[in-house]
DNA sequence: CTCGGAATAT
DNA sequence: CATATTCCGA
């Protein structure tokens, strides 16, 4: 049954008691799955023939939201008929044998996604998503009368699962109280979610219906500081919406210049950093508070947080080394509050770092301390949250990555600044391919699974290389994932495109899936691979 | 006086 | 340590 914006709204517990339909021909495997998922309060139908599950469904289709199909080998329609007939149902193609022509045509004949068996728990718990997202997509034309509660009552469930799911890496470090709720989404990214969630995530699931109307679009880039924001939109009416956050001590005495801003400070920096992740009104109510009263009264140190770093990253991008100076910089970045003087002292930092790791030959041993903590701060901010950025304003994008100068200076070790830790030729791959369920990259440095709301991306990226760069790509960019460094390099327009789209993607996961693409047709997927010889595909299950 | 940028202070 | 503040030449 297509589960509606609606029926999530009046549903109690949310992802308990979803009706989860298993087909799965290996009793063993159905079981140890079925097993897995009732442990998570999931409804389960365990099906073993394709056609009985079908049949189930078109006669109950309100028993079943979501499916879970293996791609059976034996079976002579091999789990495609039922995923071809299926269309209503979101469905989950699952496979032992990990083939990337399989998992291509099951996207390509509309699986919500591909997993790699042994389905783990972190997959499984998070399929409710995808009846959220075909619940939003779906009904967008038939909008929920009141977004309000849907909104919340989904945003609470996503806080449960987020909880849930997050246990594994925990609750080291800072975890005072506001910091308690990952942000909705992507609670596993920890920091790094910020940039994508940051004011987004608030509102990401009656985005789908909200956002689509438009408002989204523009140059606005949606996250910033987001204090400052939520400040100054909180202050609008009250004071000065002009500096609030960060200066405007001056006009007070001395007296209370410093102890006021360090106490409320951290405070602000919680918020600064997690306020997408907030989603408890209570909540934000206190934060909110906390940052109008320090509004007021304190010049406070800038945060760089990511967001803001990012802002600032993009401006120096845009300006080109020679134009990149303060004053102009902050002109672009367009952040209330901020100062020449803050953006100066940030960008000298900016650009003591650039200097470190150019020069990566000789002095390594001098970073070698400082490339650990790079790691460190990489592993923080994963690519999902940082993909690659693309200035839509300007007509003309500068040679985005190669900033700095140096026309040399590729970004191999660089993992600190921005974009440039991301190495274009490897946009996607490392992380996504873990979210896919492929079991081939050792989670190594990632505790975190990339599930949640990124598993939804990961099909539009996918589509988006589909698009794109075409298979021949899509292909270098799976199998090992240790992306040739240039299996992109003969597409340097699609390159750009790509990360466009993925960009978009990932940022915005409430939009319908074309995003200005379209799904390959299931012909010319097949046609491709045959053509690459990967046509092991068999199992014709006549491609509609 | 402004600015950018380096040096220095917090 | 990161950021702010000061200093200095243009």
């Amino acid at each position: 049954m297509v589960c509606t914006a609606n029926d999530l709204q009046g549903w109690k517990d949310f992802p308990k008691g979803l009706k989860v339909l298993l087909l799965d021909g290996d009793i063993n495997s159905a079981a140890e799955t079925k097993a897995k998922l009732e442990a998570m309060d999931y409804n389960i139908s365990s099906f073993y023939d394709e056609n009985e599950a079908l049949s189930a469904c078109s006669s109950r289709p309100e028993d079943f939201h979501v499916a879970i199909v293996e791609v059976s080998t034996s079976s002579s329609e091999g789990g495609f008929k039922f995923l071809e007939h299926a269309k209503d149902l979101p469905t989950i193609m699952t496979s032992n044998n990990h083939c990337l022509s399989t998992m291509m045509k099951c996207i390509a004949l509309g699986a919500v996604e591909f997993l790699n068996k042994p389905l783990s728990e972190d997959n499984l718990r998070n399929i409710w998503q995808h009846v959220v997202h075909k619940a939003f997509n779906a009904g967008a034309s038939v909008l929920p009368e009141s977004p309000k509660p849907v909104r919340e009552s989904v945003e609470s469930m996503l806080i449960d699962v987020g909880n849930l799911s997050k246990l594994s890496y925990s609750d080291h470090e800072h975890s005072t109280g506001s910091d308690k709720y990952p942000a909705p989404s992507t609670p596993q990214l920890k920091q790094g979610e910020r940039l994508l969630d940051g004011e987004d995530c608030q509102d990401q699931t009656n985005c789908s219906t909200e956002k689509e109307s438009g408002e989204h679009d523009g140059d606005s880039k949606s996250v910033d500081t987001s204090c400052e924001n939520l400040n100054t939109e909180s202050m609008t009416k009250p004071i000065k919406p002009e500096k609030n956050l960060i200066k405007g001590e001056e006009d007070f005495a001395d007296g209370c210049k410093g102890e006021i801003a360090v106490s409320l400070n951290p405070n602000n920096r919680k918020f600064l950093s997690k306020a997408g992740g907030n989603s408890t009104s209570s909540n934000k109510a206190s934060v909110r508070d906390s940052c109008e009263i320090k509004a007021n009264r304190k010049k406070m140190k800038v945060d760089w947080a990511p967001e803001l770093h990012k802002k600032f990253v993009q401006a120096v991008e845009q300006l080109g080394v020679d134009q990149a100076i303060p004053s102009r910089i902050l002109e672009l970045m367009k952040v209330e509050g901020l100062t020449r003087h803050n953006v100066a002292s940030h960008l000298q930092k900016y650009r003591i770092q650039k200097r470190q790791i150019v020069p990566r030959d000789e002095d390594r041993r001098w970073t070698n301390q400082r490339d650990q903590m790079q790691r460190s701060y990489c592993v923080q901010r994963p690519i999902m949250a940082y993909p690659p950025y693309h200035p839509n304003h300007t007509l003309s994008p500068p040679p985005a990555y190669p900033m700095w100068g140096q026309p040399g200076s590729e970004t191999a070790g660089v993992r600190v600044w921005g974009p440039l830790g991301y190495p274009l030729c490897q946009p996607f791959p490392t992380v996504h391919a873990d979210a896919w369920g492929f079991p081939v990259l050792p989670p190594p440095q990632a505790p975190f699974s990339y599930t949640h709301a990124s598993i939804i991306h990961l099909n539009y990226i996918t589509y988006a290389i589909f698009n794109m760069v075409g298979f021949h790509n899509a292909k270098a960019v799976d199998y090992r994932f240790d992306v040739p460094q240039n299996s992109f390099e003969h597409h340097p327009a699609e390159e750009e495109v790509v990360d466009k789209v993925v960009k978009e993607a990932m940022s915005k996961p409430w939009l319908p899936l074309p995003l200005g693409l379209k799904p390959p047709s299931a012909d010319s997927v097949l046609a491709e691979l045959s053509k690459q010889g990967i046509s092991n595909i068999t199992k014709d299950s006549s491609l509609s």
